[in-house]
DNA sequence: TTAATTTGACCGTT
DNA sequence: AACGGTCAAATTAA
């Protein structure tokens, strides 16, 4: 929530600068641009983390270090176990490509496409990602890519499974303790975030495309949902709308830019999304 | 030469 | 049998 509340906090800046001088202004805006960017990978980060904090939680509420072949389960909640295969831990979230890209933004992992399907009654394929350390680290993190029918600009991601790899780790020196069970590394992550937060790379300042013109949000609308689903969007410009139930049907929604909406879907009893945001 | 992508085959589910 | 996810050989990029 605070990071989705810094991207509130972007918007009203980017409207504060609405209609002023259009010279330095441009470098407030690109920054602002860059600050969306930003967050919205950062929440990418924090989304597929707290998925794979929550499977693990309840694993250790089951106080079984096997919690699959945990034969001798006494009921302790209302389990109403499907034993069903998938029991896979997804995230679902729409992404608009960057910039004129052809491809959904980074997403600040390395993925290695390992597959393309068409799929059934989809105008487009469907691409199948996995995370490059898979040999190196053992890394079982996957993640799908298609492009929506409607919007060819948009994207539908799937995350499938939590990335357990070290970004920067070269190949351990020696055959030490392998890290196969250790946590994503929150700290840097945190650090990656703040880093991209301050950095200024006048590299890459696109255009810049006045993302959020009109109704600007307040923090009286935060968390309600005054999302615009508009349809008449031009291509390439967003526009402001941020639908945020967790309560009822744990779906996030955004127009800023980058995220426009994320469903998490997790076996049942497997992960409370209403205690994460409390 | 190594790493990443492409693409049809393969295989488990439904 | 069809669908969708993965494998792996061939190809391309770094």
């Amino acid at each position: 929530m605070e990071l989705s509340n810094i991207m509130n906090l972007v918007r009203q800046l980017e409207v504060k600068l609405g209609g002023s001088q259009t010279h330095t202004l441009e470098v407030c805006k690109n920054l602002t641009k860059q600050i969306s960017c930003s967050t919205q990978r950062s929440i990418s980060l924090v989304t597929s983390y707290y998925l794979d904090a929550g499977r693990k939680r309840s694993a250790a509420d089951a106080a079984a270090p096997c919690p699959l072949s945990d034969a001798s389960d006494a009921p302790f909640k209302t389990t109403k176990k499907r034993k069903t295969a998938t029991e896979k831990v997804k995230n679902q979230m729409r992404v608009r490509s960057a910039a004129g890209g052809d491809i959904p933004a980074d997403d600040g992992h390395s993925w290695r496409k390992y597959g393309q399907k068409e799929i059934l009654g989809a105008k487009h394929p469907r691409s199948y990602y996995r995370c490059t350390h898979r040999h190196s680290q053992g890394c079982m993190a996957t993640k799908q890519v298609q492009r929506t029918d409607e919007d060819s600009t948009l994207f539908d991601v799937i995350y499938i499974g939590a990335h357990t790899c070290v970004q920067n780790a070269p190949a351990a020196a020696t055959a030490g303790p392998p890290p196969e069970e250790n946590l994503p590394d929150v700290h840097s992550l945190l650090q990656s975030l703040s880093s991209n937060l301050t950095s200024t790379p006048a590299s890459l300042v696109p255009e810049l495309i006045s993302p959020f013109s009109a109704a600007p949000s307040t923090s009286e609308n935060w968390g309600v949902s005054p999302a615009t689903s508009d349809s008449n969007q031009q291509p390439g410009v967003s526009f402001p709308a941020f639908e945020f139930e967790v309560a009822a049907g744990d779906v996030m929604t955004f127009e800023f830019g980058e995220v426009v909406s994320a469903r998490a879907d997790v076996p049942d009893d497997e992960f409370d999304i209403s205690s994460f945001f409390a």
